[in-house]
RNA sequence: GCCUGGGUGGUGGAAUAGGUAGACACAAGGGACUUAAAAUCCCUUGGCCCUUAGUGGCCGUGCGAGUUCGAUUCUCGCCCCAGGCACCA
């Protein structure tokens, strides 16, 4: 063996191996035990970065034990390969997207394989073929049957630079997700999902899912923002019309004295029709039309509006109210329209601050009286009713459920619930992406494809347009078809689906990735469902993670699964970091632009001092990234896995160092090393079978070692995830293995044997091509995954004495040994004998002591 | 503004049914081997103090209180950082 561990021959050796053997491949095994882990599949965007090599590292690592655990492990991988980069590349590259997707699929999956992960490749699946999509159409028109999905005229998120209308979710702070455009409004008929069906049942769920952090339930928790309040009818004066609006705030009724409507509210322009403000509403409504998002929420401290000429009345205290239509009321919100507390709500209060509206105080916090006046801002905490006719007195908390019933017996509002959530949002005027499975019929209207004419096939001989407007509506040959209802001609449905509905149900394909029949066969997802580990960013955490549950629901609903709940656990694995270099003229820098040591390095274009940035996030445009490829060139699949959980637990960020990489190649010689050493002298060893006892000290400790290591592994990769102390344990363990010699006795071999092959099983999840190597020499034909994991003696763990510490007043003051068994008296006895401890005690007169047996004695003596 | 995490050596990070703070590694320093270098191996490494250099003393887990024999861990108040949401009535 050499002295270096010789990956490059290695790993090839092994990948071949597990491939040719078929080790990852699995079927359904009735009365086996199972489990499904799998990662977040990539996008195919050309090449694998960090996160996907930190992210499938930890899949693998979990997939690799369970299976030496005796599992059944589903381990699959594939691409969620429709979306907008596609296109984009593509009319950059003058290529098509499918052949660029096509070719960047074959290249990321050579780079997974040269990592050595452990995939049942034959379930591969691409959400752009047509195998797949097929079973998404067939779904669409299952939904639509059952009116969960239904079209709509609305004003929609619009990037002008993507040509293409984004979901809530998709919009950051006003901006693009993708491209960080200011988003538009715009007003186009849609295809919505009825996600808000199911806001009552995903938020309750959120409550039962212990194998999810928490810090994700709480992020869908917001996302889906209940409260609980109250419609209310105000009628408009002079009119049968009447404006309910929704409140969580009914026990500050009596203060309302206006109230606002949203630009879009459908009422706002039938309000001012006739008025004076006429003219003054309608160029409000325009001006606020052609406001995108992003000022609305830069300004957003401003507040707008314009009087529209109507009045409606307040139903409790028949006060005449001015309605406005305001900047800070939103359609999409409640009823669009809000009933206005200036006393009691801030943005009501600088409402009427600036247009001089009447302010009623009617909650007067606890020994305090407010007036109206005087305020400079609004009130809003707990208190007690005044100006509030019947209610005066009461405290607010108990009006809020008081005035909700009397709303009910006077029939003019009732108690409800409103959800920030919104339904879902999933035509996108796209080329790349999956057809929409409708038709428009000039006579029957919109009637969905007909089973057997699935799927509808996008057309890959499409030449893109300029600017990425899609080319479907201009195809021919696409739009042109016949209504399956009465023959006639018709026209299909143009838009494509959201990329996200690919992805929320990929998992249950992979069940069953090959089946034609259906979306997937019932006993398949039977036996592999629900996953019992997913993987991935928490960047998804309430966008695909939140569809993904919805669409279970859904399948549910249908009959078609038997749960609710797709992922039984999540782990969501921290950033790749790197800190970044930049020049004050040139902006960031490559690591290669940057000439010098360190602290004194330079910019290699103007000679200016590099300024070291912050730790951020790998990025092109932070010139901060570092390619997986040049990893596994020089160092490895074992040490790149070995080096990603070893800097920090996986739900952290990862903090790139190229000394820790360094650190992690060291090790990994290091064991190779040790391995090398003993290999010829202990391979026609037995391993030790004897008792502990019949060993030197050295070897005994060494032995109970190996004990402790496989405990503390074992609990790691089982429960807790955390890798990095797991492999702690192991470097201690071979630490301890380096101080034995070879002295010739049997017992040092055969121990030596034995703690050196529990190495190799120990590492077999992280490096797992090392760990066949070390297998294989010992003369073993079965691959190292066929062995099972090994277990832990309690018994070897025992220690014939134990430390015990020795406090006075809570301060360590001596140690001393004893054996395990040692009663408290005892215990008591020899740490008062404590020389050290009897110096801190001297005359003081001992109080109390406390002992905690075999860990530690307090003394406490008078101060 | 609201919600959720998190503040521990020069660095990444260990340690929580409350019980030796700093495991393991990186960096740094010293030594061995070598003609030399690389590699490797060994040692030191939180800060301060000492007229006794020790099995020595004091301080130390963002800051301030509290509970306790004992607090990185529990409670309360504050500060800072990261992430999420953001005119949600």
């Amino acid at each position: 063996m050499e002295d270096k561990y010789p990956f490059k021959a290695i790993e090839e050796k092994w990948q071949s191996f597990w491939e040719e053997k078929g080790l990852f491949s699995v079927a359904e095994e009735q009365g086996r035990k199972k489990y499904y882990l799998f990662e977040m599949f990539p996008y195919p965007s050309g090449k694998i970065h960090m996160g996907h090599v930190r992210n499938y590292t930890i899949g693998d690592v979990i997939a690799r034990f369970k299976r030496m655990r005796g599992y059944n492990v589903l381990h699959p991988m594939g691409w969620d390969a429709f979306g907008m980069p596609a296109e984009n590349a593509a009319i950059a590259n003058n290529t098509h997207p499918s052949q660029w997707t096509r070719e960047n699929i074959d290249y990321m999956r050579s780079q997974l394989k040269r990592m050595g992960l452990s995939y049942d490749w034959r379930r591969e699946i691409a959400t752009c073929d047509p195998e797949y999509y097929r079973w998404e159409q067939w779904l669409f028109v299952r939904m639509y049957e059952k009116g969960m999905v239904y079209r709509k005229e609305s004003y929609v998120n619009w990037c002008d630079k993507c040509a293409t209308v984004l979901a809530n979710e998709q919009v950051e702070a006003g901006a693009c997700w993708r491209c960080g455009k200011p988003v538009q409004q715009k007003k186009l008929p849609q295809w919505f999902f009825r996600i808000t069906d199911f806001a009552e049942d995903l938020l309750t769920y959120c409550e039962r899912m212990p194998g999810w952090p928490e810090k994700v339930l709480t992020m869908q928790k917001n996302w889906i923002g209940k409260s609980m309040g109250a419609e209310i009818r105000f009628p408009v004066e002079g009119s049968d019309e009447v404006l309910p609006v929704f409140t969580t705030r009914q026990d500050t009724v009596f203060g309302a004295t206006f109230m606002c409507l949203a630009p879009e509210h459908p009422m706002v322009e039938q309000l001012a029709a006739g008025t004076d403000q006429e003219e003054a509403v309608r160029l409000f409504v325009e001006k606020m039309a052609a406001t995108d998002r992003t000022s609305k929420t830069i300004e957003s401290y401003e507040k707008e509006g314009v009087f529209t000429g109507a009045w409606c009345l307040n139903p409790f205290t028949g006060r005449r109210m001015p309605v406005y239509t305001a900047n800070f009321a939103l359609m999409e919100y409640g009823t669009g329209a809000v009933m206005s507390v200036p006393a009691h709500d801030q943005r009501d209060f600088e409402f009427a601050k600036k247009y001089g509206l009447d302010v009623i105080v009617v909650i007067n916090p606890e020994d305090e009286s407010l007036t109206a006046g005087e305020m400079t801002e609004a009130y809003t905490g707990p208190g007690r009713l005044v100006n509030s006719g019947e209610f005066d007195g009461l405290d607010n908390r108990q009006a809020l459920d008081d005035i909700a019933a009397r709303l009910e017996e006077k029939g003019i509002g009732k108690k409800t619930v409103s959800y920030r959530l919104r339904d879902w949002g999933i035509s996108r005027q796209r080329y790349w992406g999956a057809p929409i499975p409708m038709i428009h019929c000039p006579t029957c209207g919109i009637v969905p494809v007909p089973d057997k004419d699935l799927p509808v096939v996008l057309p890959e001989d499409a030449d893109l347009l300029e600017g990425g407007k899609s080319p479907l509506p201009v195809l021919d040959s696409f739009v042109r078809t016949t209504c399956p209802g009465c023959g006639g001609q018709a026209r299909r449905e143009t838009d494509t689906m959201d990329t996200f509905v690919d992805s929320s149900w990929y998992y249950l394909r992979y069940c069953s990735p090959d089946c034609t029949e259906a979306m997937f066969e019932k006993d398949a997802v039977d036996y592999w469902m629900p996953a019992d580990q997913y993987i991935g960013g928490v960047e998804h955490a309430v966008l695909h993670l939140l569809y993904s549950r919805y669409f279970t629901r859904v399948l549910n609903a249908l009959g078609l699964v038997d749960f609710k709940e797709p992922f039984t656990h999540l782990l969501t694995q921290g950033m790749v970091c790197k800190e970044t270099a930049s020049c004050p003229e040139h902006g960031f820098l490559y690591p290669e632009e940057a000439t010098g040591e360190d602290e004194q390095s330079v910019c290699a274009h103007c000679g200016q001092p590099v300024v070291f940035g912050r730790v951020e996030k790998m990025s092109k445009s932070k010139k901060n990234v570092v390619d997986p490829n040049f990893l596994l060139d020089r160092y490895g699949a074992d040490v790149t896995r070995l080096f990603c959980l070893f800097v920090s637990p996986p739900e952290e960020a990862l903090q790139w160092s190229d000394q820790g990489v360094e650190g992690a190649y060291r090790f990994m010689n290091r064991v190779w090393r040790l391995s090398s050493i003993w290999m010829e002298t202990i391979k026609s060893a037995d391993v030790f079978k004897g008792e502990k006892e019949d060993l030197s000290p050295r070897l005994h400790s060494l032995y109970r070692k190996m004990h402790q290591t496989i405990k503390k592994v074992s609990v790691e990769f089982d429960q807790r995830f955390h890798f990095n102390t797991a492999i702690s344990a192991v470097m201690e363990l071979v630490n301890e293995a380096y101080g034995i010699e070879d002295d010739g006795i049997p017992e040092t071999r055969q121990v030596m044997k034995l703690v050196i092959q529990t190495l190799a099983m120990l590492l077999s999840p992280i490096t797992p091509h090392f760990a066949e190597e070390i297998w294989a020499f010992f003369g073993n034909q079965e691959s190292i995954l066929r062995s099972p994991w090994p277990e832990h003696q309690e018994a070897a763990l025992a220690l014939d004495e134990k430390l015990i510490v020795v406090q006075v007043n809570g301060k360590l003051r001596g140690k001393f040994m004893a054996a395990p068994d040692t009663d408290k008296q005892t215990l008591e006895k020899l740490a008062l004998a404590c020389e050290p401890v009897q110096k801190f005690i001297g005359d003081k007169a001992v109080r109390k002591v406390i002992v905690v047996p075999e860990k530690l004695v307090n003394i406490v003596v008078q101060a």
